[in-house]
DNA sequence: CTGAAAGCGCTAACAA
DNA sequence: TTGTTAGCGCTTTCAG
């Protein structure tokens, strides 16, 4: 009994009257082919509507042209810019991306993880979830090309690409000391993250640096951060005069607790965001914000990995470390 | 030569003295296999670090467990909250996701498409380009299961999930007529969307039901949509008095024109966006808006991509229609 | 319970 | 220029 499956090459060769090499030649754009076949052949692919199968085309060649993309939150407009340019990096080269969100569970990431090599990703561009002992290195095998972003694996031998953490949390809560800020506090959640231990060091350079108490408000996990707990970290003894929060959950945690406070942000407090987004220009006061370049994190992403791809997993990991930009609004304390 | 490559089956095998067989079949849990065997070949799969080959597996079994996804932007939150409920039901079930952004192109969406046919994907999860007169259905295996979902597709017998897009926009105009205003202009982009007709139809019910003449302002793309443009068509004559913008980008783009305008929103105009996103509870005046299910609408997406997985292609299309929260803050008129 | 052999759809030696 | 013959890594009749 004849399957009614989709045709495959085998069926295109018999229906064109010629063997299955030249079939798979003709598919192949190889160049010893007789013209008239290569016609032939052509016209019967078109005509039954034939598909190469590229599942099997991979196990032959040994390789997917598929690539892995693992971030901690799909839903975070930062991994959203960064998976679209890896996936449009990818195609360039026509491989596709399988995506995943490891909800920033290490579990769930390593599992994501053995999925995908089992699917025999070609390469693997991660958002790690948590940062420094890792573990993901034992699991992943030592020929899969990695590239992490945002958050880089200690000691790892893997492509990287951050930004400048450390130096672009000195030069906001610099810009802060400027305008007369002197009790910053800095308000961060999962501290053993590498970028966010990063942007503290760099913070705590600038606050010793100019002769002031450094003040670290940091939970667990953003889930953690109420407007409680905020309240109780800048009302103390010594009222805090601004606030530097770390990233996006947390800056719209803050605003949240502060409007709940009945804090104005510009009047009563000043506030630099580590991460800008849209609509951040629109608010009362607008916000001052560190800008990450984040399409531009996933472009080099891609670009590193492809050249991984080439290069071998054997040569020396390369780093890339992308600049921030200060986007000075108002409510930092500046005056449009 | 032996290859250096990760271990195979047969390595397994061999290694554990067993035939290939027995290998697949403790790979697969199958019952009847010696105990002892079962024991010997797994931890012959630990010590070499065994990992099947999926691909090898779908090659055999004609599946790949891989979906694909196509949206137009993975930078918008909406989709990026859709792709999210994607992928964790996806994952649920022990598949992956394939995803790629369209940009709205219907001709790179064919392409995506091709791409992932070919790849043997067992369904697919997608939000058109462009929905009415679709020669998507023509690329489209007919055997393969499709959800649409956001934007239906005409008379295609896909499932698909969409929102009460008409019901909605009639609600809410209706409540800016409640506010007592008269000269409302509906703000929209790319009219061939049967998303946006149906939000049109939605406000145009509401006007005429209510007496009062529409006003629609459609430009053919977001990207035309510029200060200039927006204050010739809320400053003619008879100038307007609220605003009801289309989607997530109509309203940023109306926002900053506003602003570009020296009109304040609340005072000089009223305005109601179609698309609720974060921070917009914290704009002055907060704004008020329809909020649409996102993550539900991909969760719902691939819940019926599944059942169809199991019902085949061949039982009739269903759709689901979700409702919307029409969220009401300051810039509609309300008071808080 | 176990294994030899065939084959999923395609590509690549190796002849012809 | 072409076709034959082996596989890629796995599952699966179908005999032992």
């Amino acid at each position: 009994m004849k399957k009614s499956q989709a045709p495959t090459l085998v069926d295109v060769a018999r229906e064109a009257g010629v063997s299955l090499k030249t079939a798979s030649r003709v598919l192949n754009e190889s160049s010893n082919v007789n013209e008239k076949k290569v016609a032939r052949v052509q016209a019967v692919m078109e005509r039954l509507g034939y598909r190469p199968n590229e599942l099997a085309r991979g196990l032959k060649a040994r390789k997917s042209e598929a690539i892995g993309m693992i971030v901690p939150n799909l839903s975070d407009p930062f991994f959203g810019n960064a998976v679209k340019a890896v996936q449009e990096g990818a195609r360039a080269k026509g491989h596709v991306v399988i995506v995943s969100s490891s909800g920033g569970y290490p579990d769930l990431e390593r599992s994501e993880i053995e999925t995908m090599v089992r699917r025999q990703i070609d390469g693997l561009v991660i958002a790690p979830a948590d940062s420094c002992k890792n573990n993901l290195v034992r699991i992943i095998p030592s020929n899969l090309p990695v590239v992490t972003f945002d958050e880089p694996i200690q000691d790892a031998r893997y492509d990287s690409v951050t930004i400048t953490n450390r130096e672009s949390a000195r030069e906001a809560t610099q810009h802060l000391l400027d305008h007369g800020a002197r009790r910053i506090v800095v308000v961060g959640a999962r501290p053993y993250l590498h970028t966010c231990a990063e942007r503290v060091a760099g913070y705590r350079e600038a606050m010793e640096g100019a002769g002031h108490t450094p003040r670290t408000c940091l939970v667990e996990h953003e889930n953690m951060l109420t407007a409680e707990w905020l309240k109780s970290q800048i009302l103390g003894k010594k009222r805090a005069d601004a606030i530097f929060s770390l990233n996006w959950v947390c800056t719209m945690l803050t605003l949240h607790a502060l409007r709940d406070l009945g804090m104005e942000v510009g009047r009563d407090i000043l506030l630099l965001s580590f991460d800008d987004f849209d609509l951040a220009d629109m608010l009362t006061p607008a916000l001052s914000a560190v800008a990450q370049p984040s399409e531009k994190l996933g472009a080099e992403a891609i670009r590193l990995l492809f050249e991984r791809l080439k290069s071998g997993t054997e040569t020396s990991p390369r780093s890339v470390v992308l600049p921030t930009r200060l986007v000075l609004r108002e409510s930092c304390g500046c005056r449009r």
